[in-house]
DNA sequence: AAAACATATGAATAGGTATTCATATAAGGA
DNA sequence: TCCTTATATGAATACCTATTCATATGTTTT
């Protein structure tokens, strides 16, 4: 294990390694698609696809808890994924950016590939 | 909670949810982002992006444990996102799709925009 | 002001998972 | 055949996280 150079040139070795980003950057990548790693928070982003909707609409068509929603779309603002908005005692998330859409739309083309 | 259509066009709803795809495939993508969302699996595909490597290659150029990598491997290749060669005691593990590389690609973009 | 409604949130719990440790498998060299 | 090297793997542990439950906050209505 302390000898690899044998397979593999040190040059090589040396260049792999220097394209690497940085563990902040790498951890900040992973975090990204942590986001998208959970069934109900991809529900949620796929609900919203089409418009802006109340907590209790998501809690409804989900058939989850409003609490449960609420959690979730609290990292999901946290993570500027989505935004809100109020208008008198109801609250409106929508997505926050159109990058979301491409990142989810580019998951769905990797499955159908298999 | 119960009496959403107050908030939300009852035809709108039924359209989002019409939109909806089925728990199956939603389940699959949350899995698929799940294999980009933890940092040592990002490091060890990021590294793929270069050339095709060894385990203990892959291990000392991360500063890990062997067994820590093989364990990672092994899910990336369950997940067909890596395939492996042997040539005598060595494996060597490569990207099994160049759409590993463009998912990671997007993520990267995603982040850089903030 | 009180009641009802929509949402947020802290604490607890249960389930998932990355790493470690010990060990197994497999190939090559002495 | 025995030893070394490269990799794989099962079990245990420690950490993380999604949901639930109870409750708090904020808004509207009566």
């Amino acid at each position: 294990m302390e000898n690899c150079e044998k397979h593999s040139h040190e040059e090589l070795l040396r260049r792999v390694k220097n394209e690497l980003p940085t563990d902040e950057v790498l951890c900040d990548l992973a975090d990204l698609f942590r986001l998208f790693a959970d069934t109900t928070r991809v529900k949620i982003l796929y609900l919203l696809f089409e418009s802006e909707l109340c907590v209790c609409a998501i809690a409804e068509l989900l058939g989850m808890t409003q609490s449960a929603i609420s959690h979730q779309l609290r990292i999901l603002k946290d993570a500027n994924l989505v935004a809100n908005r109020r208008d008198g005692k109801t609250i409106y998330y929508f997505l926050a950016d159109d990058h979301v859409r491409s990142m989810i739309l580019q998951g769905f083309e990797h499955l159908l590939e298999d």
